[in-house]
DNA sequence: TGACATCGACAACCATGTTGTCTACAGTGA
DNA sequence: TCACTGTAGACAACATGGTTGTCGATGTCA
């Protein structure tokens, strides 16, 4: 088959993509709609423990004024709720709602359909296989699920 | 292994940006600079006949307005240029230079050494696996290397 | 106590897309 | 031949999601 570089690049963007439509399309349909992969992974950084604008910055490696903007996005939707915090005068807490949980897990339920889904298509072992070189090939990289500034593609 | 279905969209959206960040990276290396996936596409779907802003619009799903500001970058950059229509006095005709061909054909054989170093790492036949199963599981939407304005990801 | 760091807010800016509007020109049919 | 309709490209305004720079309030440490 020897397919060139480009379109591998390619299919794995359509991956990617095809994954994440999928996400996005489930959500907006359970009453999560608007909810974008970038607020899956402020919320999860957020319940990991970045309680404050600056801190959320750090850790996804994005300015602390990117990450306030996304912190007012999730309390607008009421992802998470913000007060002051008691111990510095300074800072404003962040906790994640019962509603950011909710659509957390329902990501999480959503994609692991999908990933079911793919499973049957191809086999259970073959999957698994396509995981592990997967892995090999891209490292460390996409396993801090933290981290990534590069989750800006998106649906749009 | 069993690893949940947000690993694998971020498994597939890290081998993605490796291969690109590699690509951007050498491209730069090599001349050309700031040359990013989007204007790789669109310098693609140029050279298979989208000689006009329009047209580019139209075959690479963005407002024509959008095309013709990715046409002024790629003017301004040299990889292609623009005359006048003999034929229609509303059209500006957009061709590639050698320059254009030249970023076209260094990028493919950085992603082919890219997914040659791979292939290495894993063996010729786990890729070569790893590629049919993506085929199956993205289906077409991956191969009209024309179409998407998913590409809006990026380096930045 | 004073120097310095950090927090969040605000403003300005950039990139890349969008829609809407405008003028020039092409094509078509009465 | 001429009016109508459609299309090309330019321009403006705006949305989104980032950036940097600055500022006042507050914490921290010598």
């Amino acid at each position: 088959m020897s397919r060139s570089g480009a379109d591998l690049a390619l299919l794995f963007l359509g991956a990617y993509r095809s994954l994440v439509d999928t996400a996005t399309t489930e959500l907006a349909a359970r009453g999560h709609a608007e909810f974008k992969p970038v607020h899956e992974f402020a919320l999860r950084a957020i319940a990991a423990g970045a309680d404050s604008a600056s801190d959320l910055g750090r850790r996804t490696s994005v300015s602390k004024q990117a990450a306030a903007k996304t912190i007012a996005a999730l309390l607008e939707r009421g992802y998470v709720v913000s007060s002051p915090d008691p111990q510095d005068a300074r800072r404003k807490r962040v906790e994640v709602t019962a509603r950011g949980f909710d659509v957390m897990a329902q990501g999480e339920a959503v994609l692991e359909a999908a990933r079911k889904r793919w499973e049957i298509q191809i086999g259970s072992a073959q999957l698994a296989s396509l995981e592990a070189h997967l892995v090999i090939l891209v490292g460390d990289a996409a396993i801090q699920a933290d981290a990534p500034g590069w989750v800006a593609d998106d649906s749009q």
